[in-house]
DNA sequence: CAATCGGTTGCACATTTGAGCATCGCGACC
DNA sequence: GGTCGCGATGCTCAAATGTGCAACCGATTG
């Protein structure tokens, strides 16, 4: 398009005109006017002449703020993926070391509490649990919002001496809002699909799931799959379970559904003895807040926004580095 | 001034929003108005934001055409040295090989002679010879001008088998504006201040002189110092008179007047032999192009400027820069 | 020599942007 | 609890800028 002009070829006087144009309006900034007095031309050649500089790129205009990168990346996840935000965090170290997640988790989990309360959702809220979501329910500041309910999405009593804190998490975002809150008394995974639904159907978990269900907000984070997943920890699943889920091609889960790499649930038979809002329940949502904090977390966080989940994500740079590349 | 956003800060909510402003302005050319319809904010905002962003070099313009530096150097020379304009030619290869200096001559004259030509001197033109004259003249090109009278400025006739071949130079300049001419049918230096007295009085000289004087534009170059001066190649200029310059800290000559680095006469008694339009004449001229070519004309070009006789430089871009730098 | 065509110029007018100013909200300090 | 001051906000109005259009210039061609 543009040729430019080859060093040692003679310099147009257009060309230094345009040149000089341009330094005066941009490093001088002079009015167009003012440019034309002193070149001796009119304003509307001026400004063809910077339109000139503009169009062969002979002024750049580049955004040069460290940040600019994080901003680009929100644009980019936000259009790629029809979302109504996205808000990527610089992470100083993006190693994998237990130190370098924790430190992704807290930044990830503090700008979700501030982008969280600048949304100020209304209402009911669903919340799930986790390590992530415990440090941003940590971070929200009394009188965040004037929601009305707080609803525990998916289930969380523990069975081992890993306790999940669903519950601190879910009296936190009450007790910052003033809200109600709603437990929900069960595991996250049961044995059977049968005693999943007993435990559903009973009115202890089933109001909460109904209510869960009514929630026009939900905010919750990506989990890893492998050992190193809270649901082995919390002893909702064991070795079985593991290797069945990495045979479907698991790779990571949302409200303890986990999902292979194009968004679909990965194991059926297992999602059958989960308990908590069922995945098309949570696509229905006006508004949900998922968080993906830390090494590994980008195959979940493109799987949960291919399966449509997801208006508002909250991420590390790298893991939306990743997904973007990976898009 | 600006404490640029530590990696590792949080991103203040403000700070994203200038960035995504500067992003949707700079690079997707929306209005302010729809940048803050975007955005959700008022336009005044957008504004501020933007002005913000510009303040804190954010964003950063530049001017990256490769022909920036040489208008950069001229617009520092015209404003350093007072002149009416300055043009600076890129030259490829920059060395002090003869074919190095032949192309310098070559683009210096050609964009001294458009230059020249853009400039449409009226009235009488003196002009000076040598090398880049030559060059020069043969880059006019027919009705360059409307002037009346073209007037040799100083002495020429040669000595050696080396001619000047200013009539060449005249005669062109005389034939591609339809003026008429004035040789100067003397040698450029003389043995003694008689002589040239003499010379100058007589009527073939001196009324050349006289029109010399009168003519309202000079046009020459500025010569070496030194065995390789065509005043040595014409025969000017002996062993002798060499070293007495030498002494007397001359750097180059501009109408065969040898200047030292202040810009004075670097040895008079030779000066009171030289043939031609004295110092005092040119400096009073409106319109003066003195053009400098090649290596190591950085100090007579200096000199010249210090000297108040040139109003207009025409020089390669290493003999401008090593000006302003020692400037 | 007239006709025509592409490209450049200046202009009137609409849009966009900047500057100064009144107002508002909020926290500090009496 | 009042009020003072500061920063942020939005407004009006003027300046600056972009756009479509008609006139013009110079070159080319029939």
């Amino acid at each position: 398009m543009h040729a430019p002009a080859r060093l040692g070829e003679p310099l147009a006087g257009e060309t230094r005109l345009m040149l000089r144009a341009a330094q005066l309006y941009y490093r001088l900034n002079l009015t167009q006017d003012q440019v034309g007095e002193r070149l001796g031309v009119s304003r509307f050649k001026v400004g063809r002449l910077l339109d000139r500089a503009l169009r062969e790129s002979a002024v750049r205009i580049e955004i040069v703020h460290p940040a600019a990168r994080l901003v680009e990346l929100e644009d980019a996840l936000a259009s790629r993926f029809g979302l109504r935000g996205a808000v990527v965090v610089d992470v100083p170290a993006t190693g994998s070391s237990p130190e370098d997640e924790l430190l992704a988790r807290e930044r990830v989990a503090e700008a979700g509490a501030a982008h969280l309360a600048s949304l100020r959702p209304a209402g009911a809220i669903g919340v799930s649990w986790g390590r992530t979501m415990l440090e941003l329910a940590a971070h929200l500041r009394p009188g965040w919002t004037a929601a009305t309910e707080i609803v525990q999405l998916n289930g969380a009593t523990s069975r081992s001496a890993y306790p999940t804190r669903a519950h601190e998490i879910v009296e936190r975002f009450g007790a910052t809002s003033g809200a109600a809150i709603r437990l929900m008394p069960a595991p996250a995974i049961v044995g059977s699909p049968e005693l999943r639904d007993a435990l559903e159907d009973d009115p202890s978990v089933g109001e909460t799931l109904a209510a869960a269900r009514e929630a026009g907000t939900a905010v919750f984070s990506m989990g890893l799959m492998g050992p190193e997943s809270v649901h082995v920890a919390s002893g909702y699943l064991g070795e079985a379970d593991l290797a069945a889920l990495a045979d479907a091609g698991a790779v990571g889960d949302v409200l303890g559904r986990f999902l292979s790499r194009d968004g679909r649930i990965a194991l059926p038979s297992l999602d059958r003895r989960t308990i908590g809002l069922p995945m098309e329940n949570l696509r229905e949502k006006a508004l949900t807040v998922g968080l993906a904090a830390g090494a590994g977390r980008g195959p979940i966080a493109l799987a949960a926004l291919r399966a449509g989940c997801i208006t508002v994500l909250v991420a590390d740079e790298a893991t939306a580095a990743w997904v973007l590349d990976h898009a």
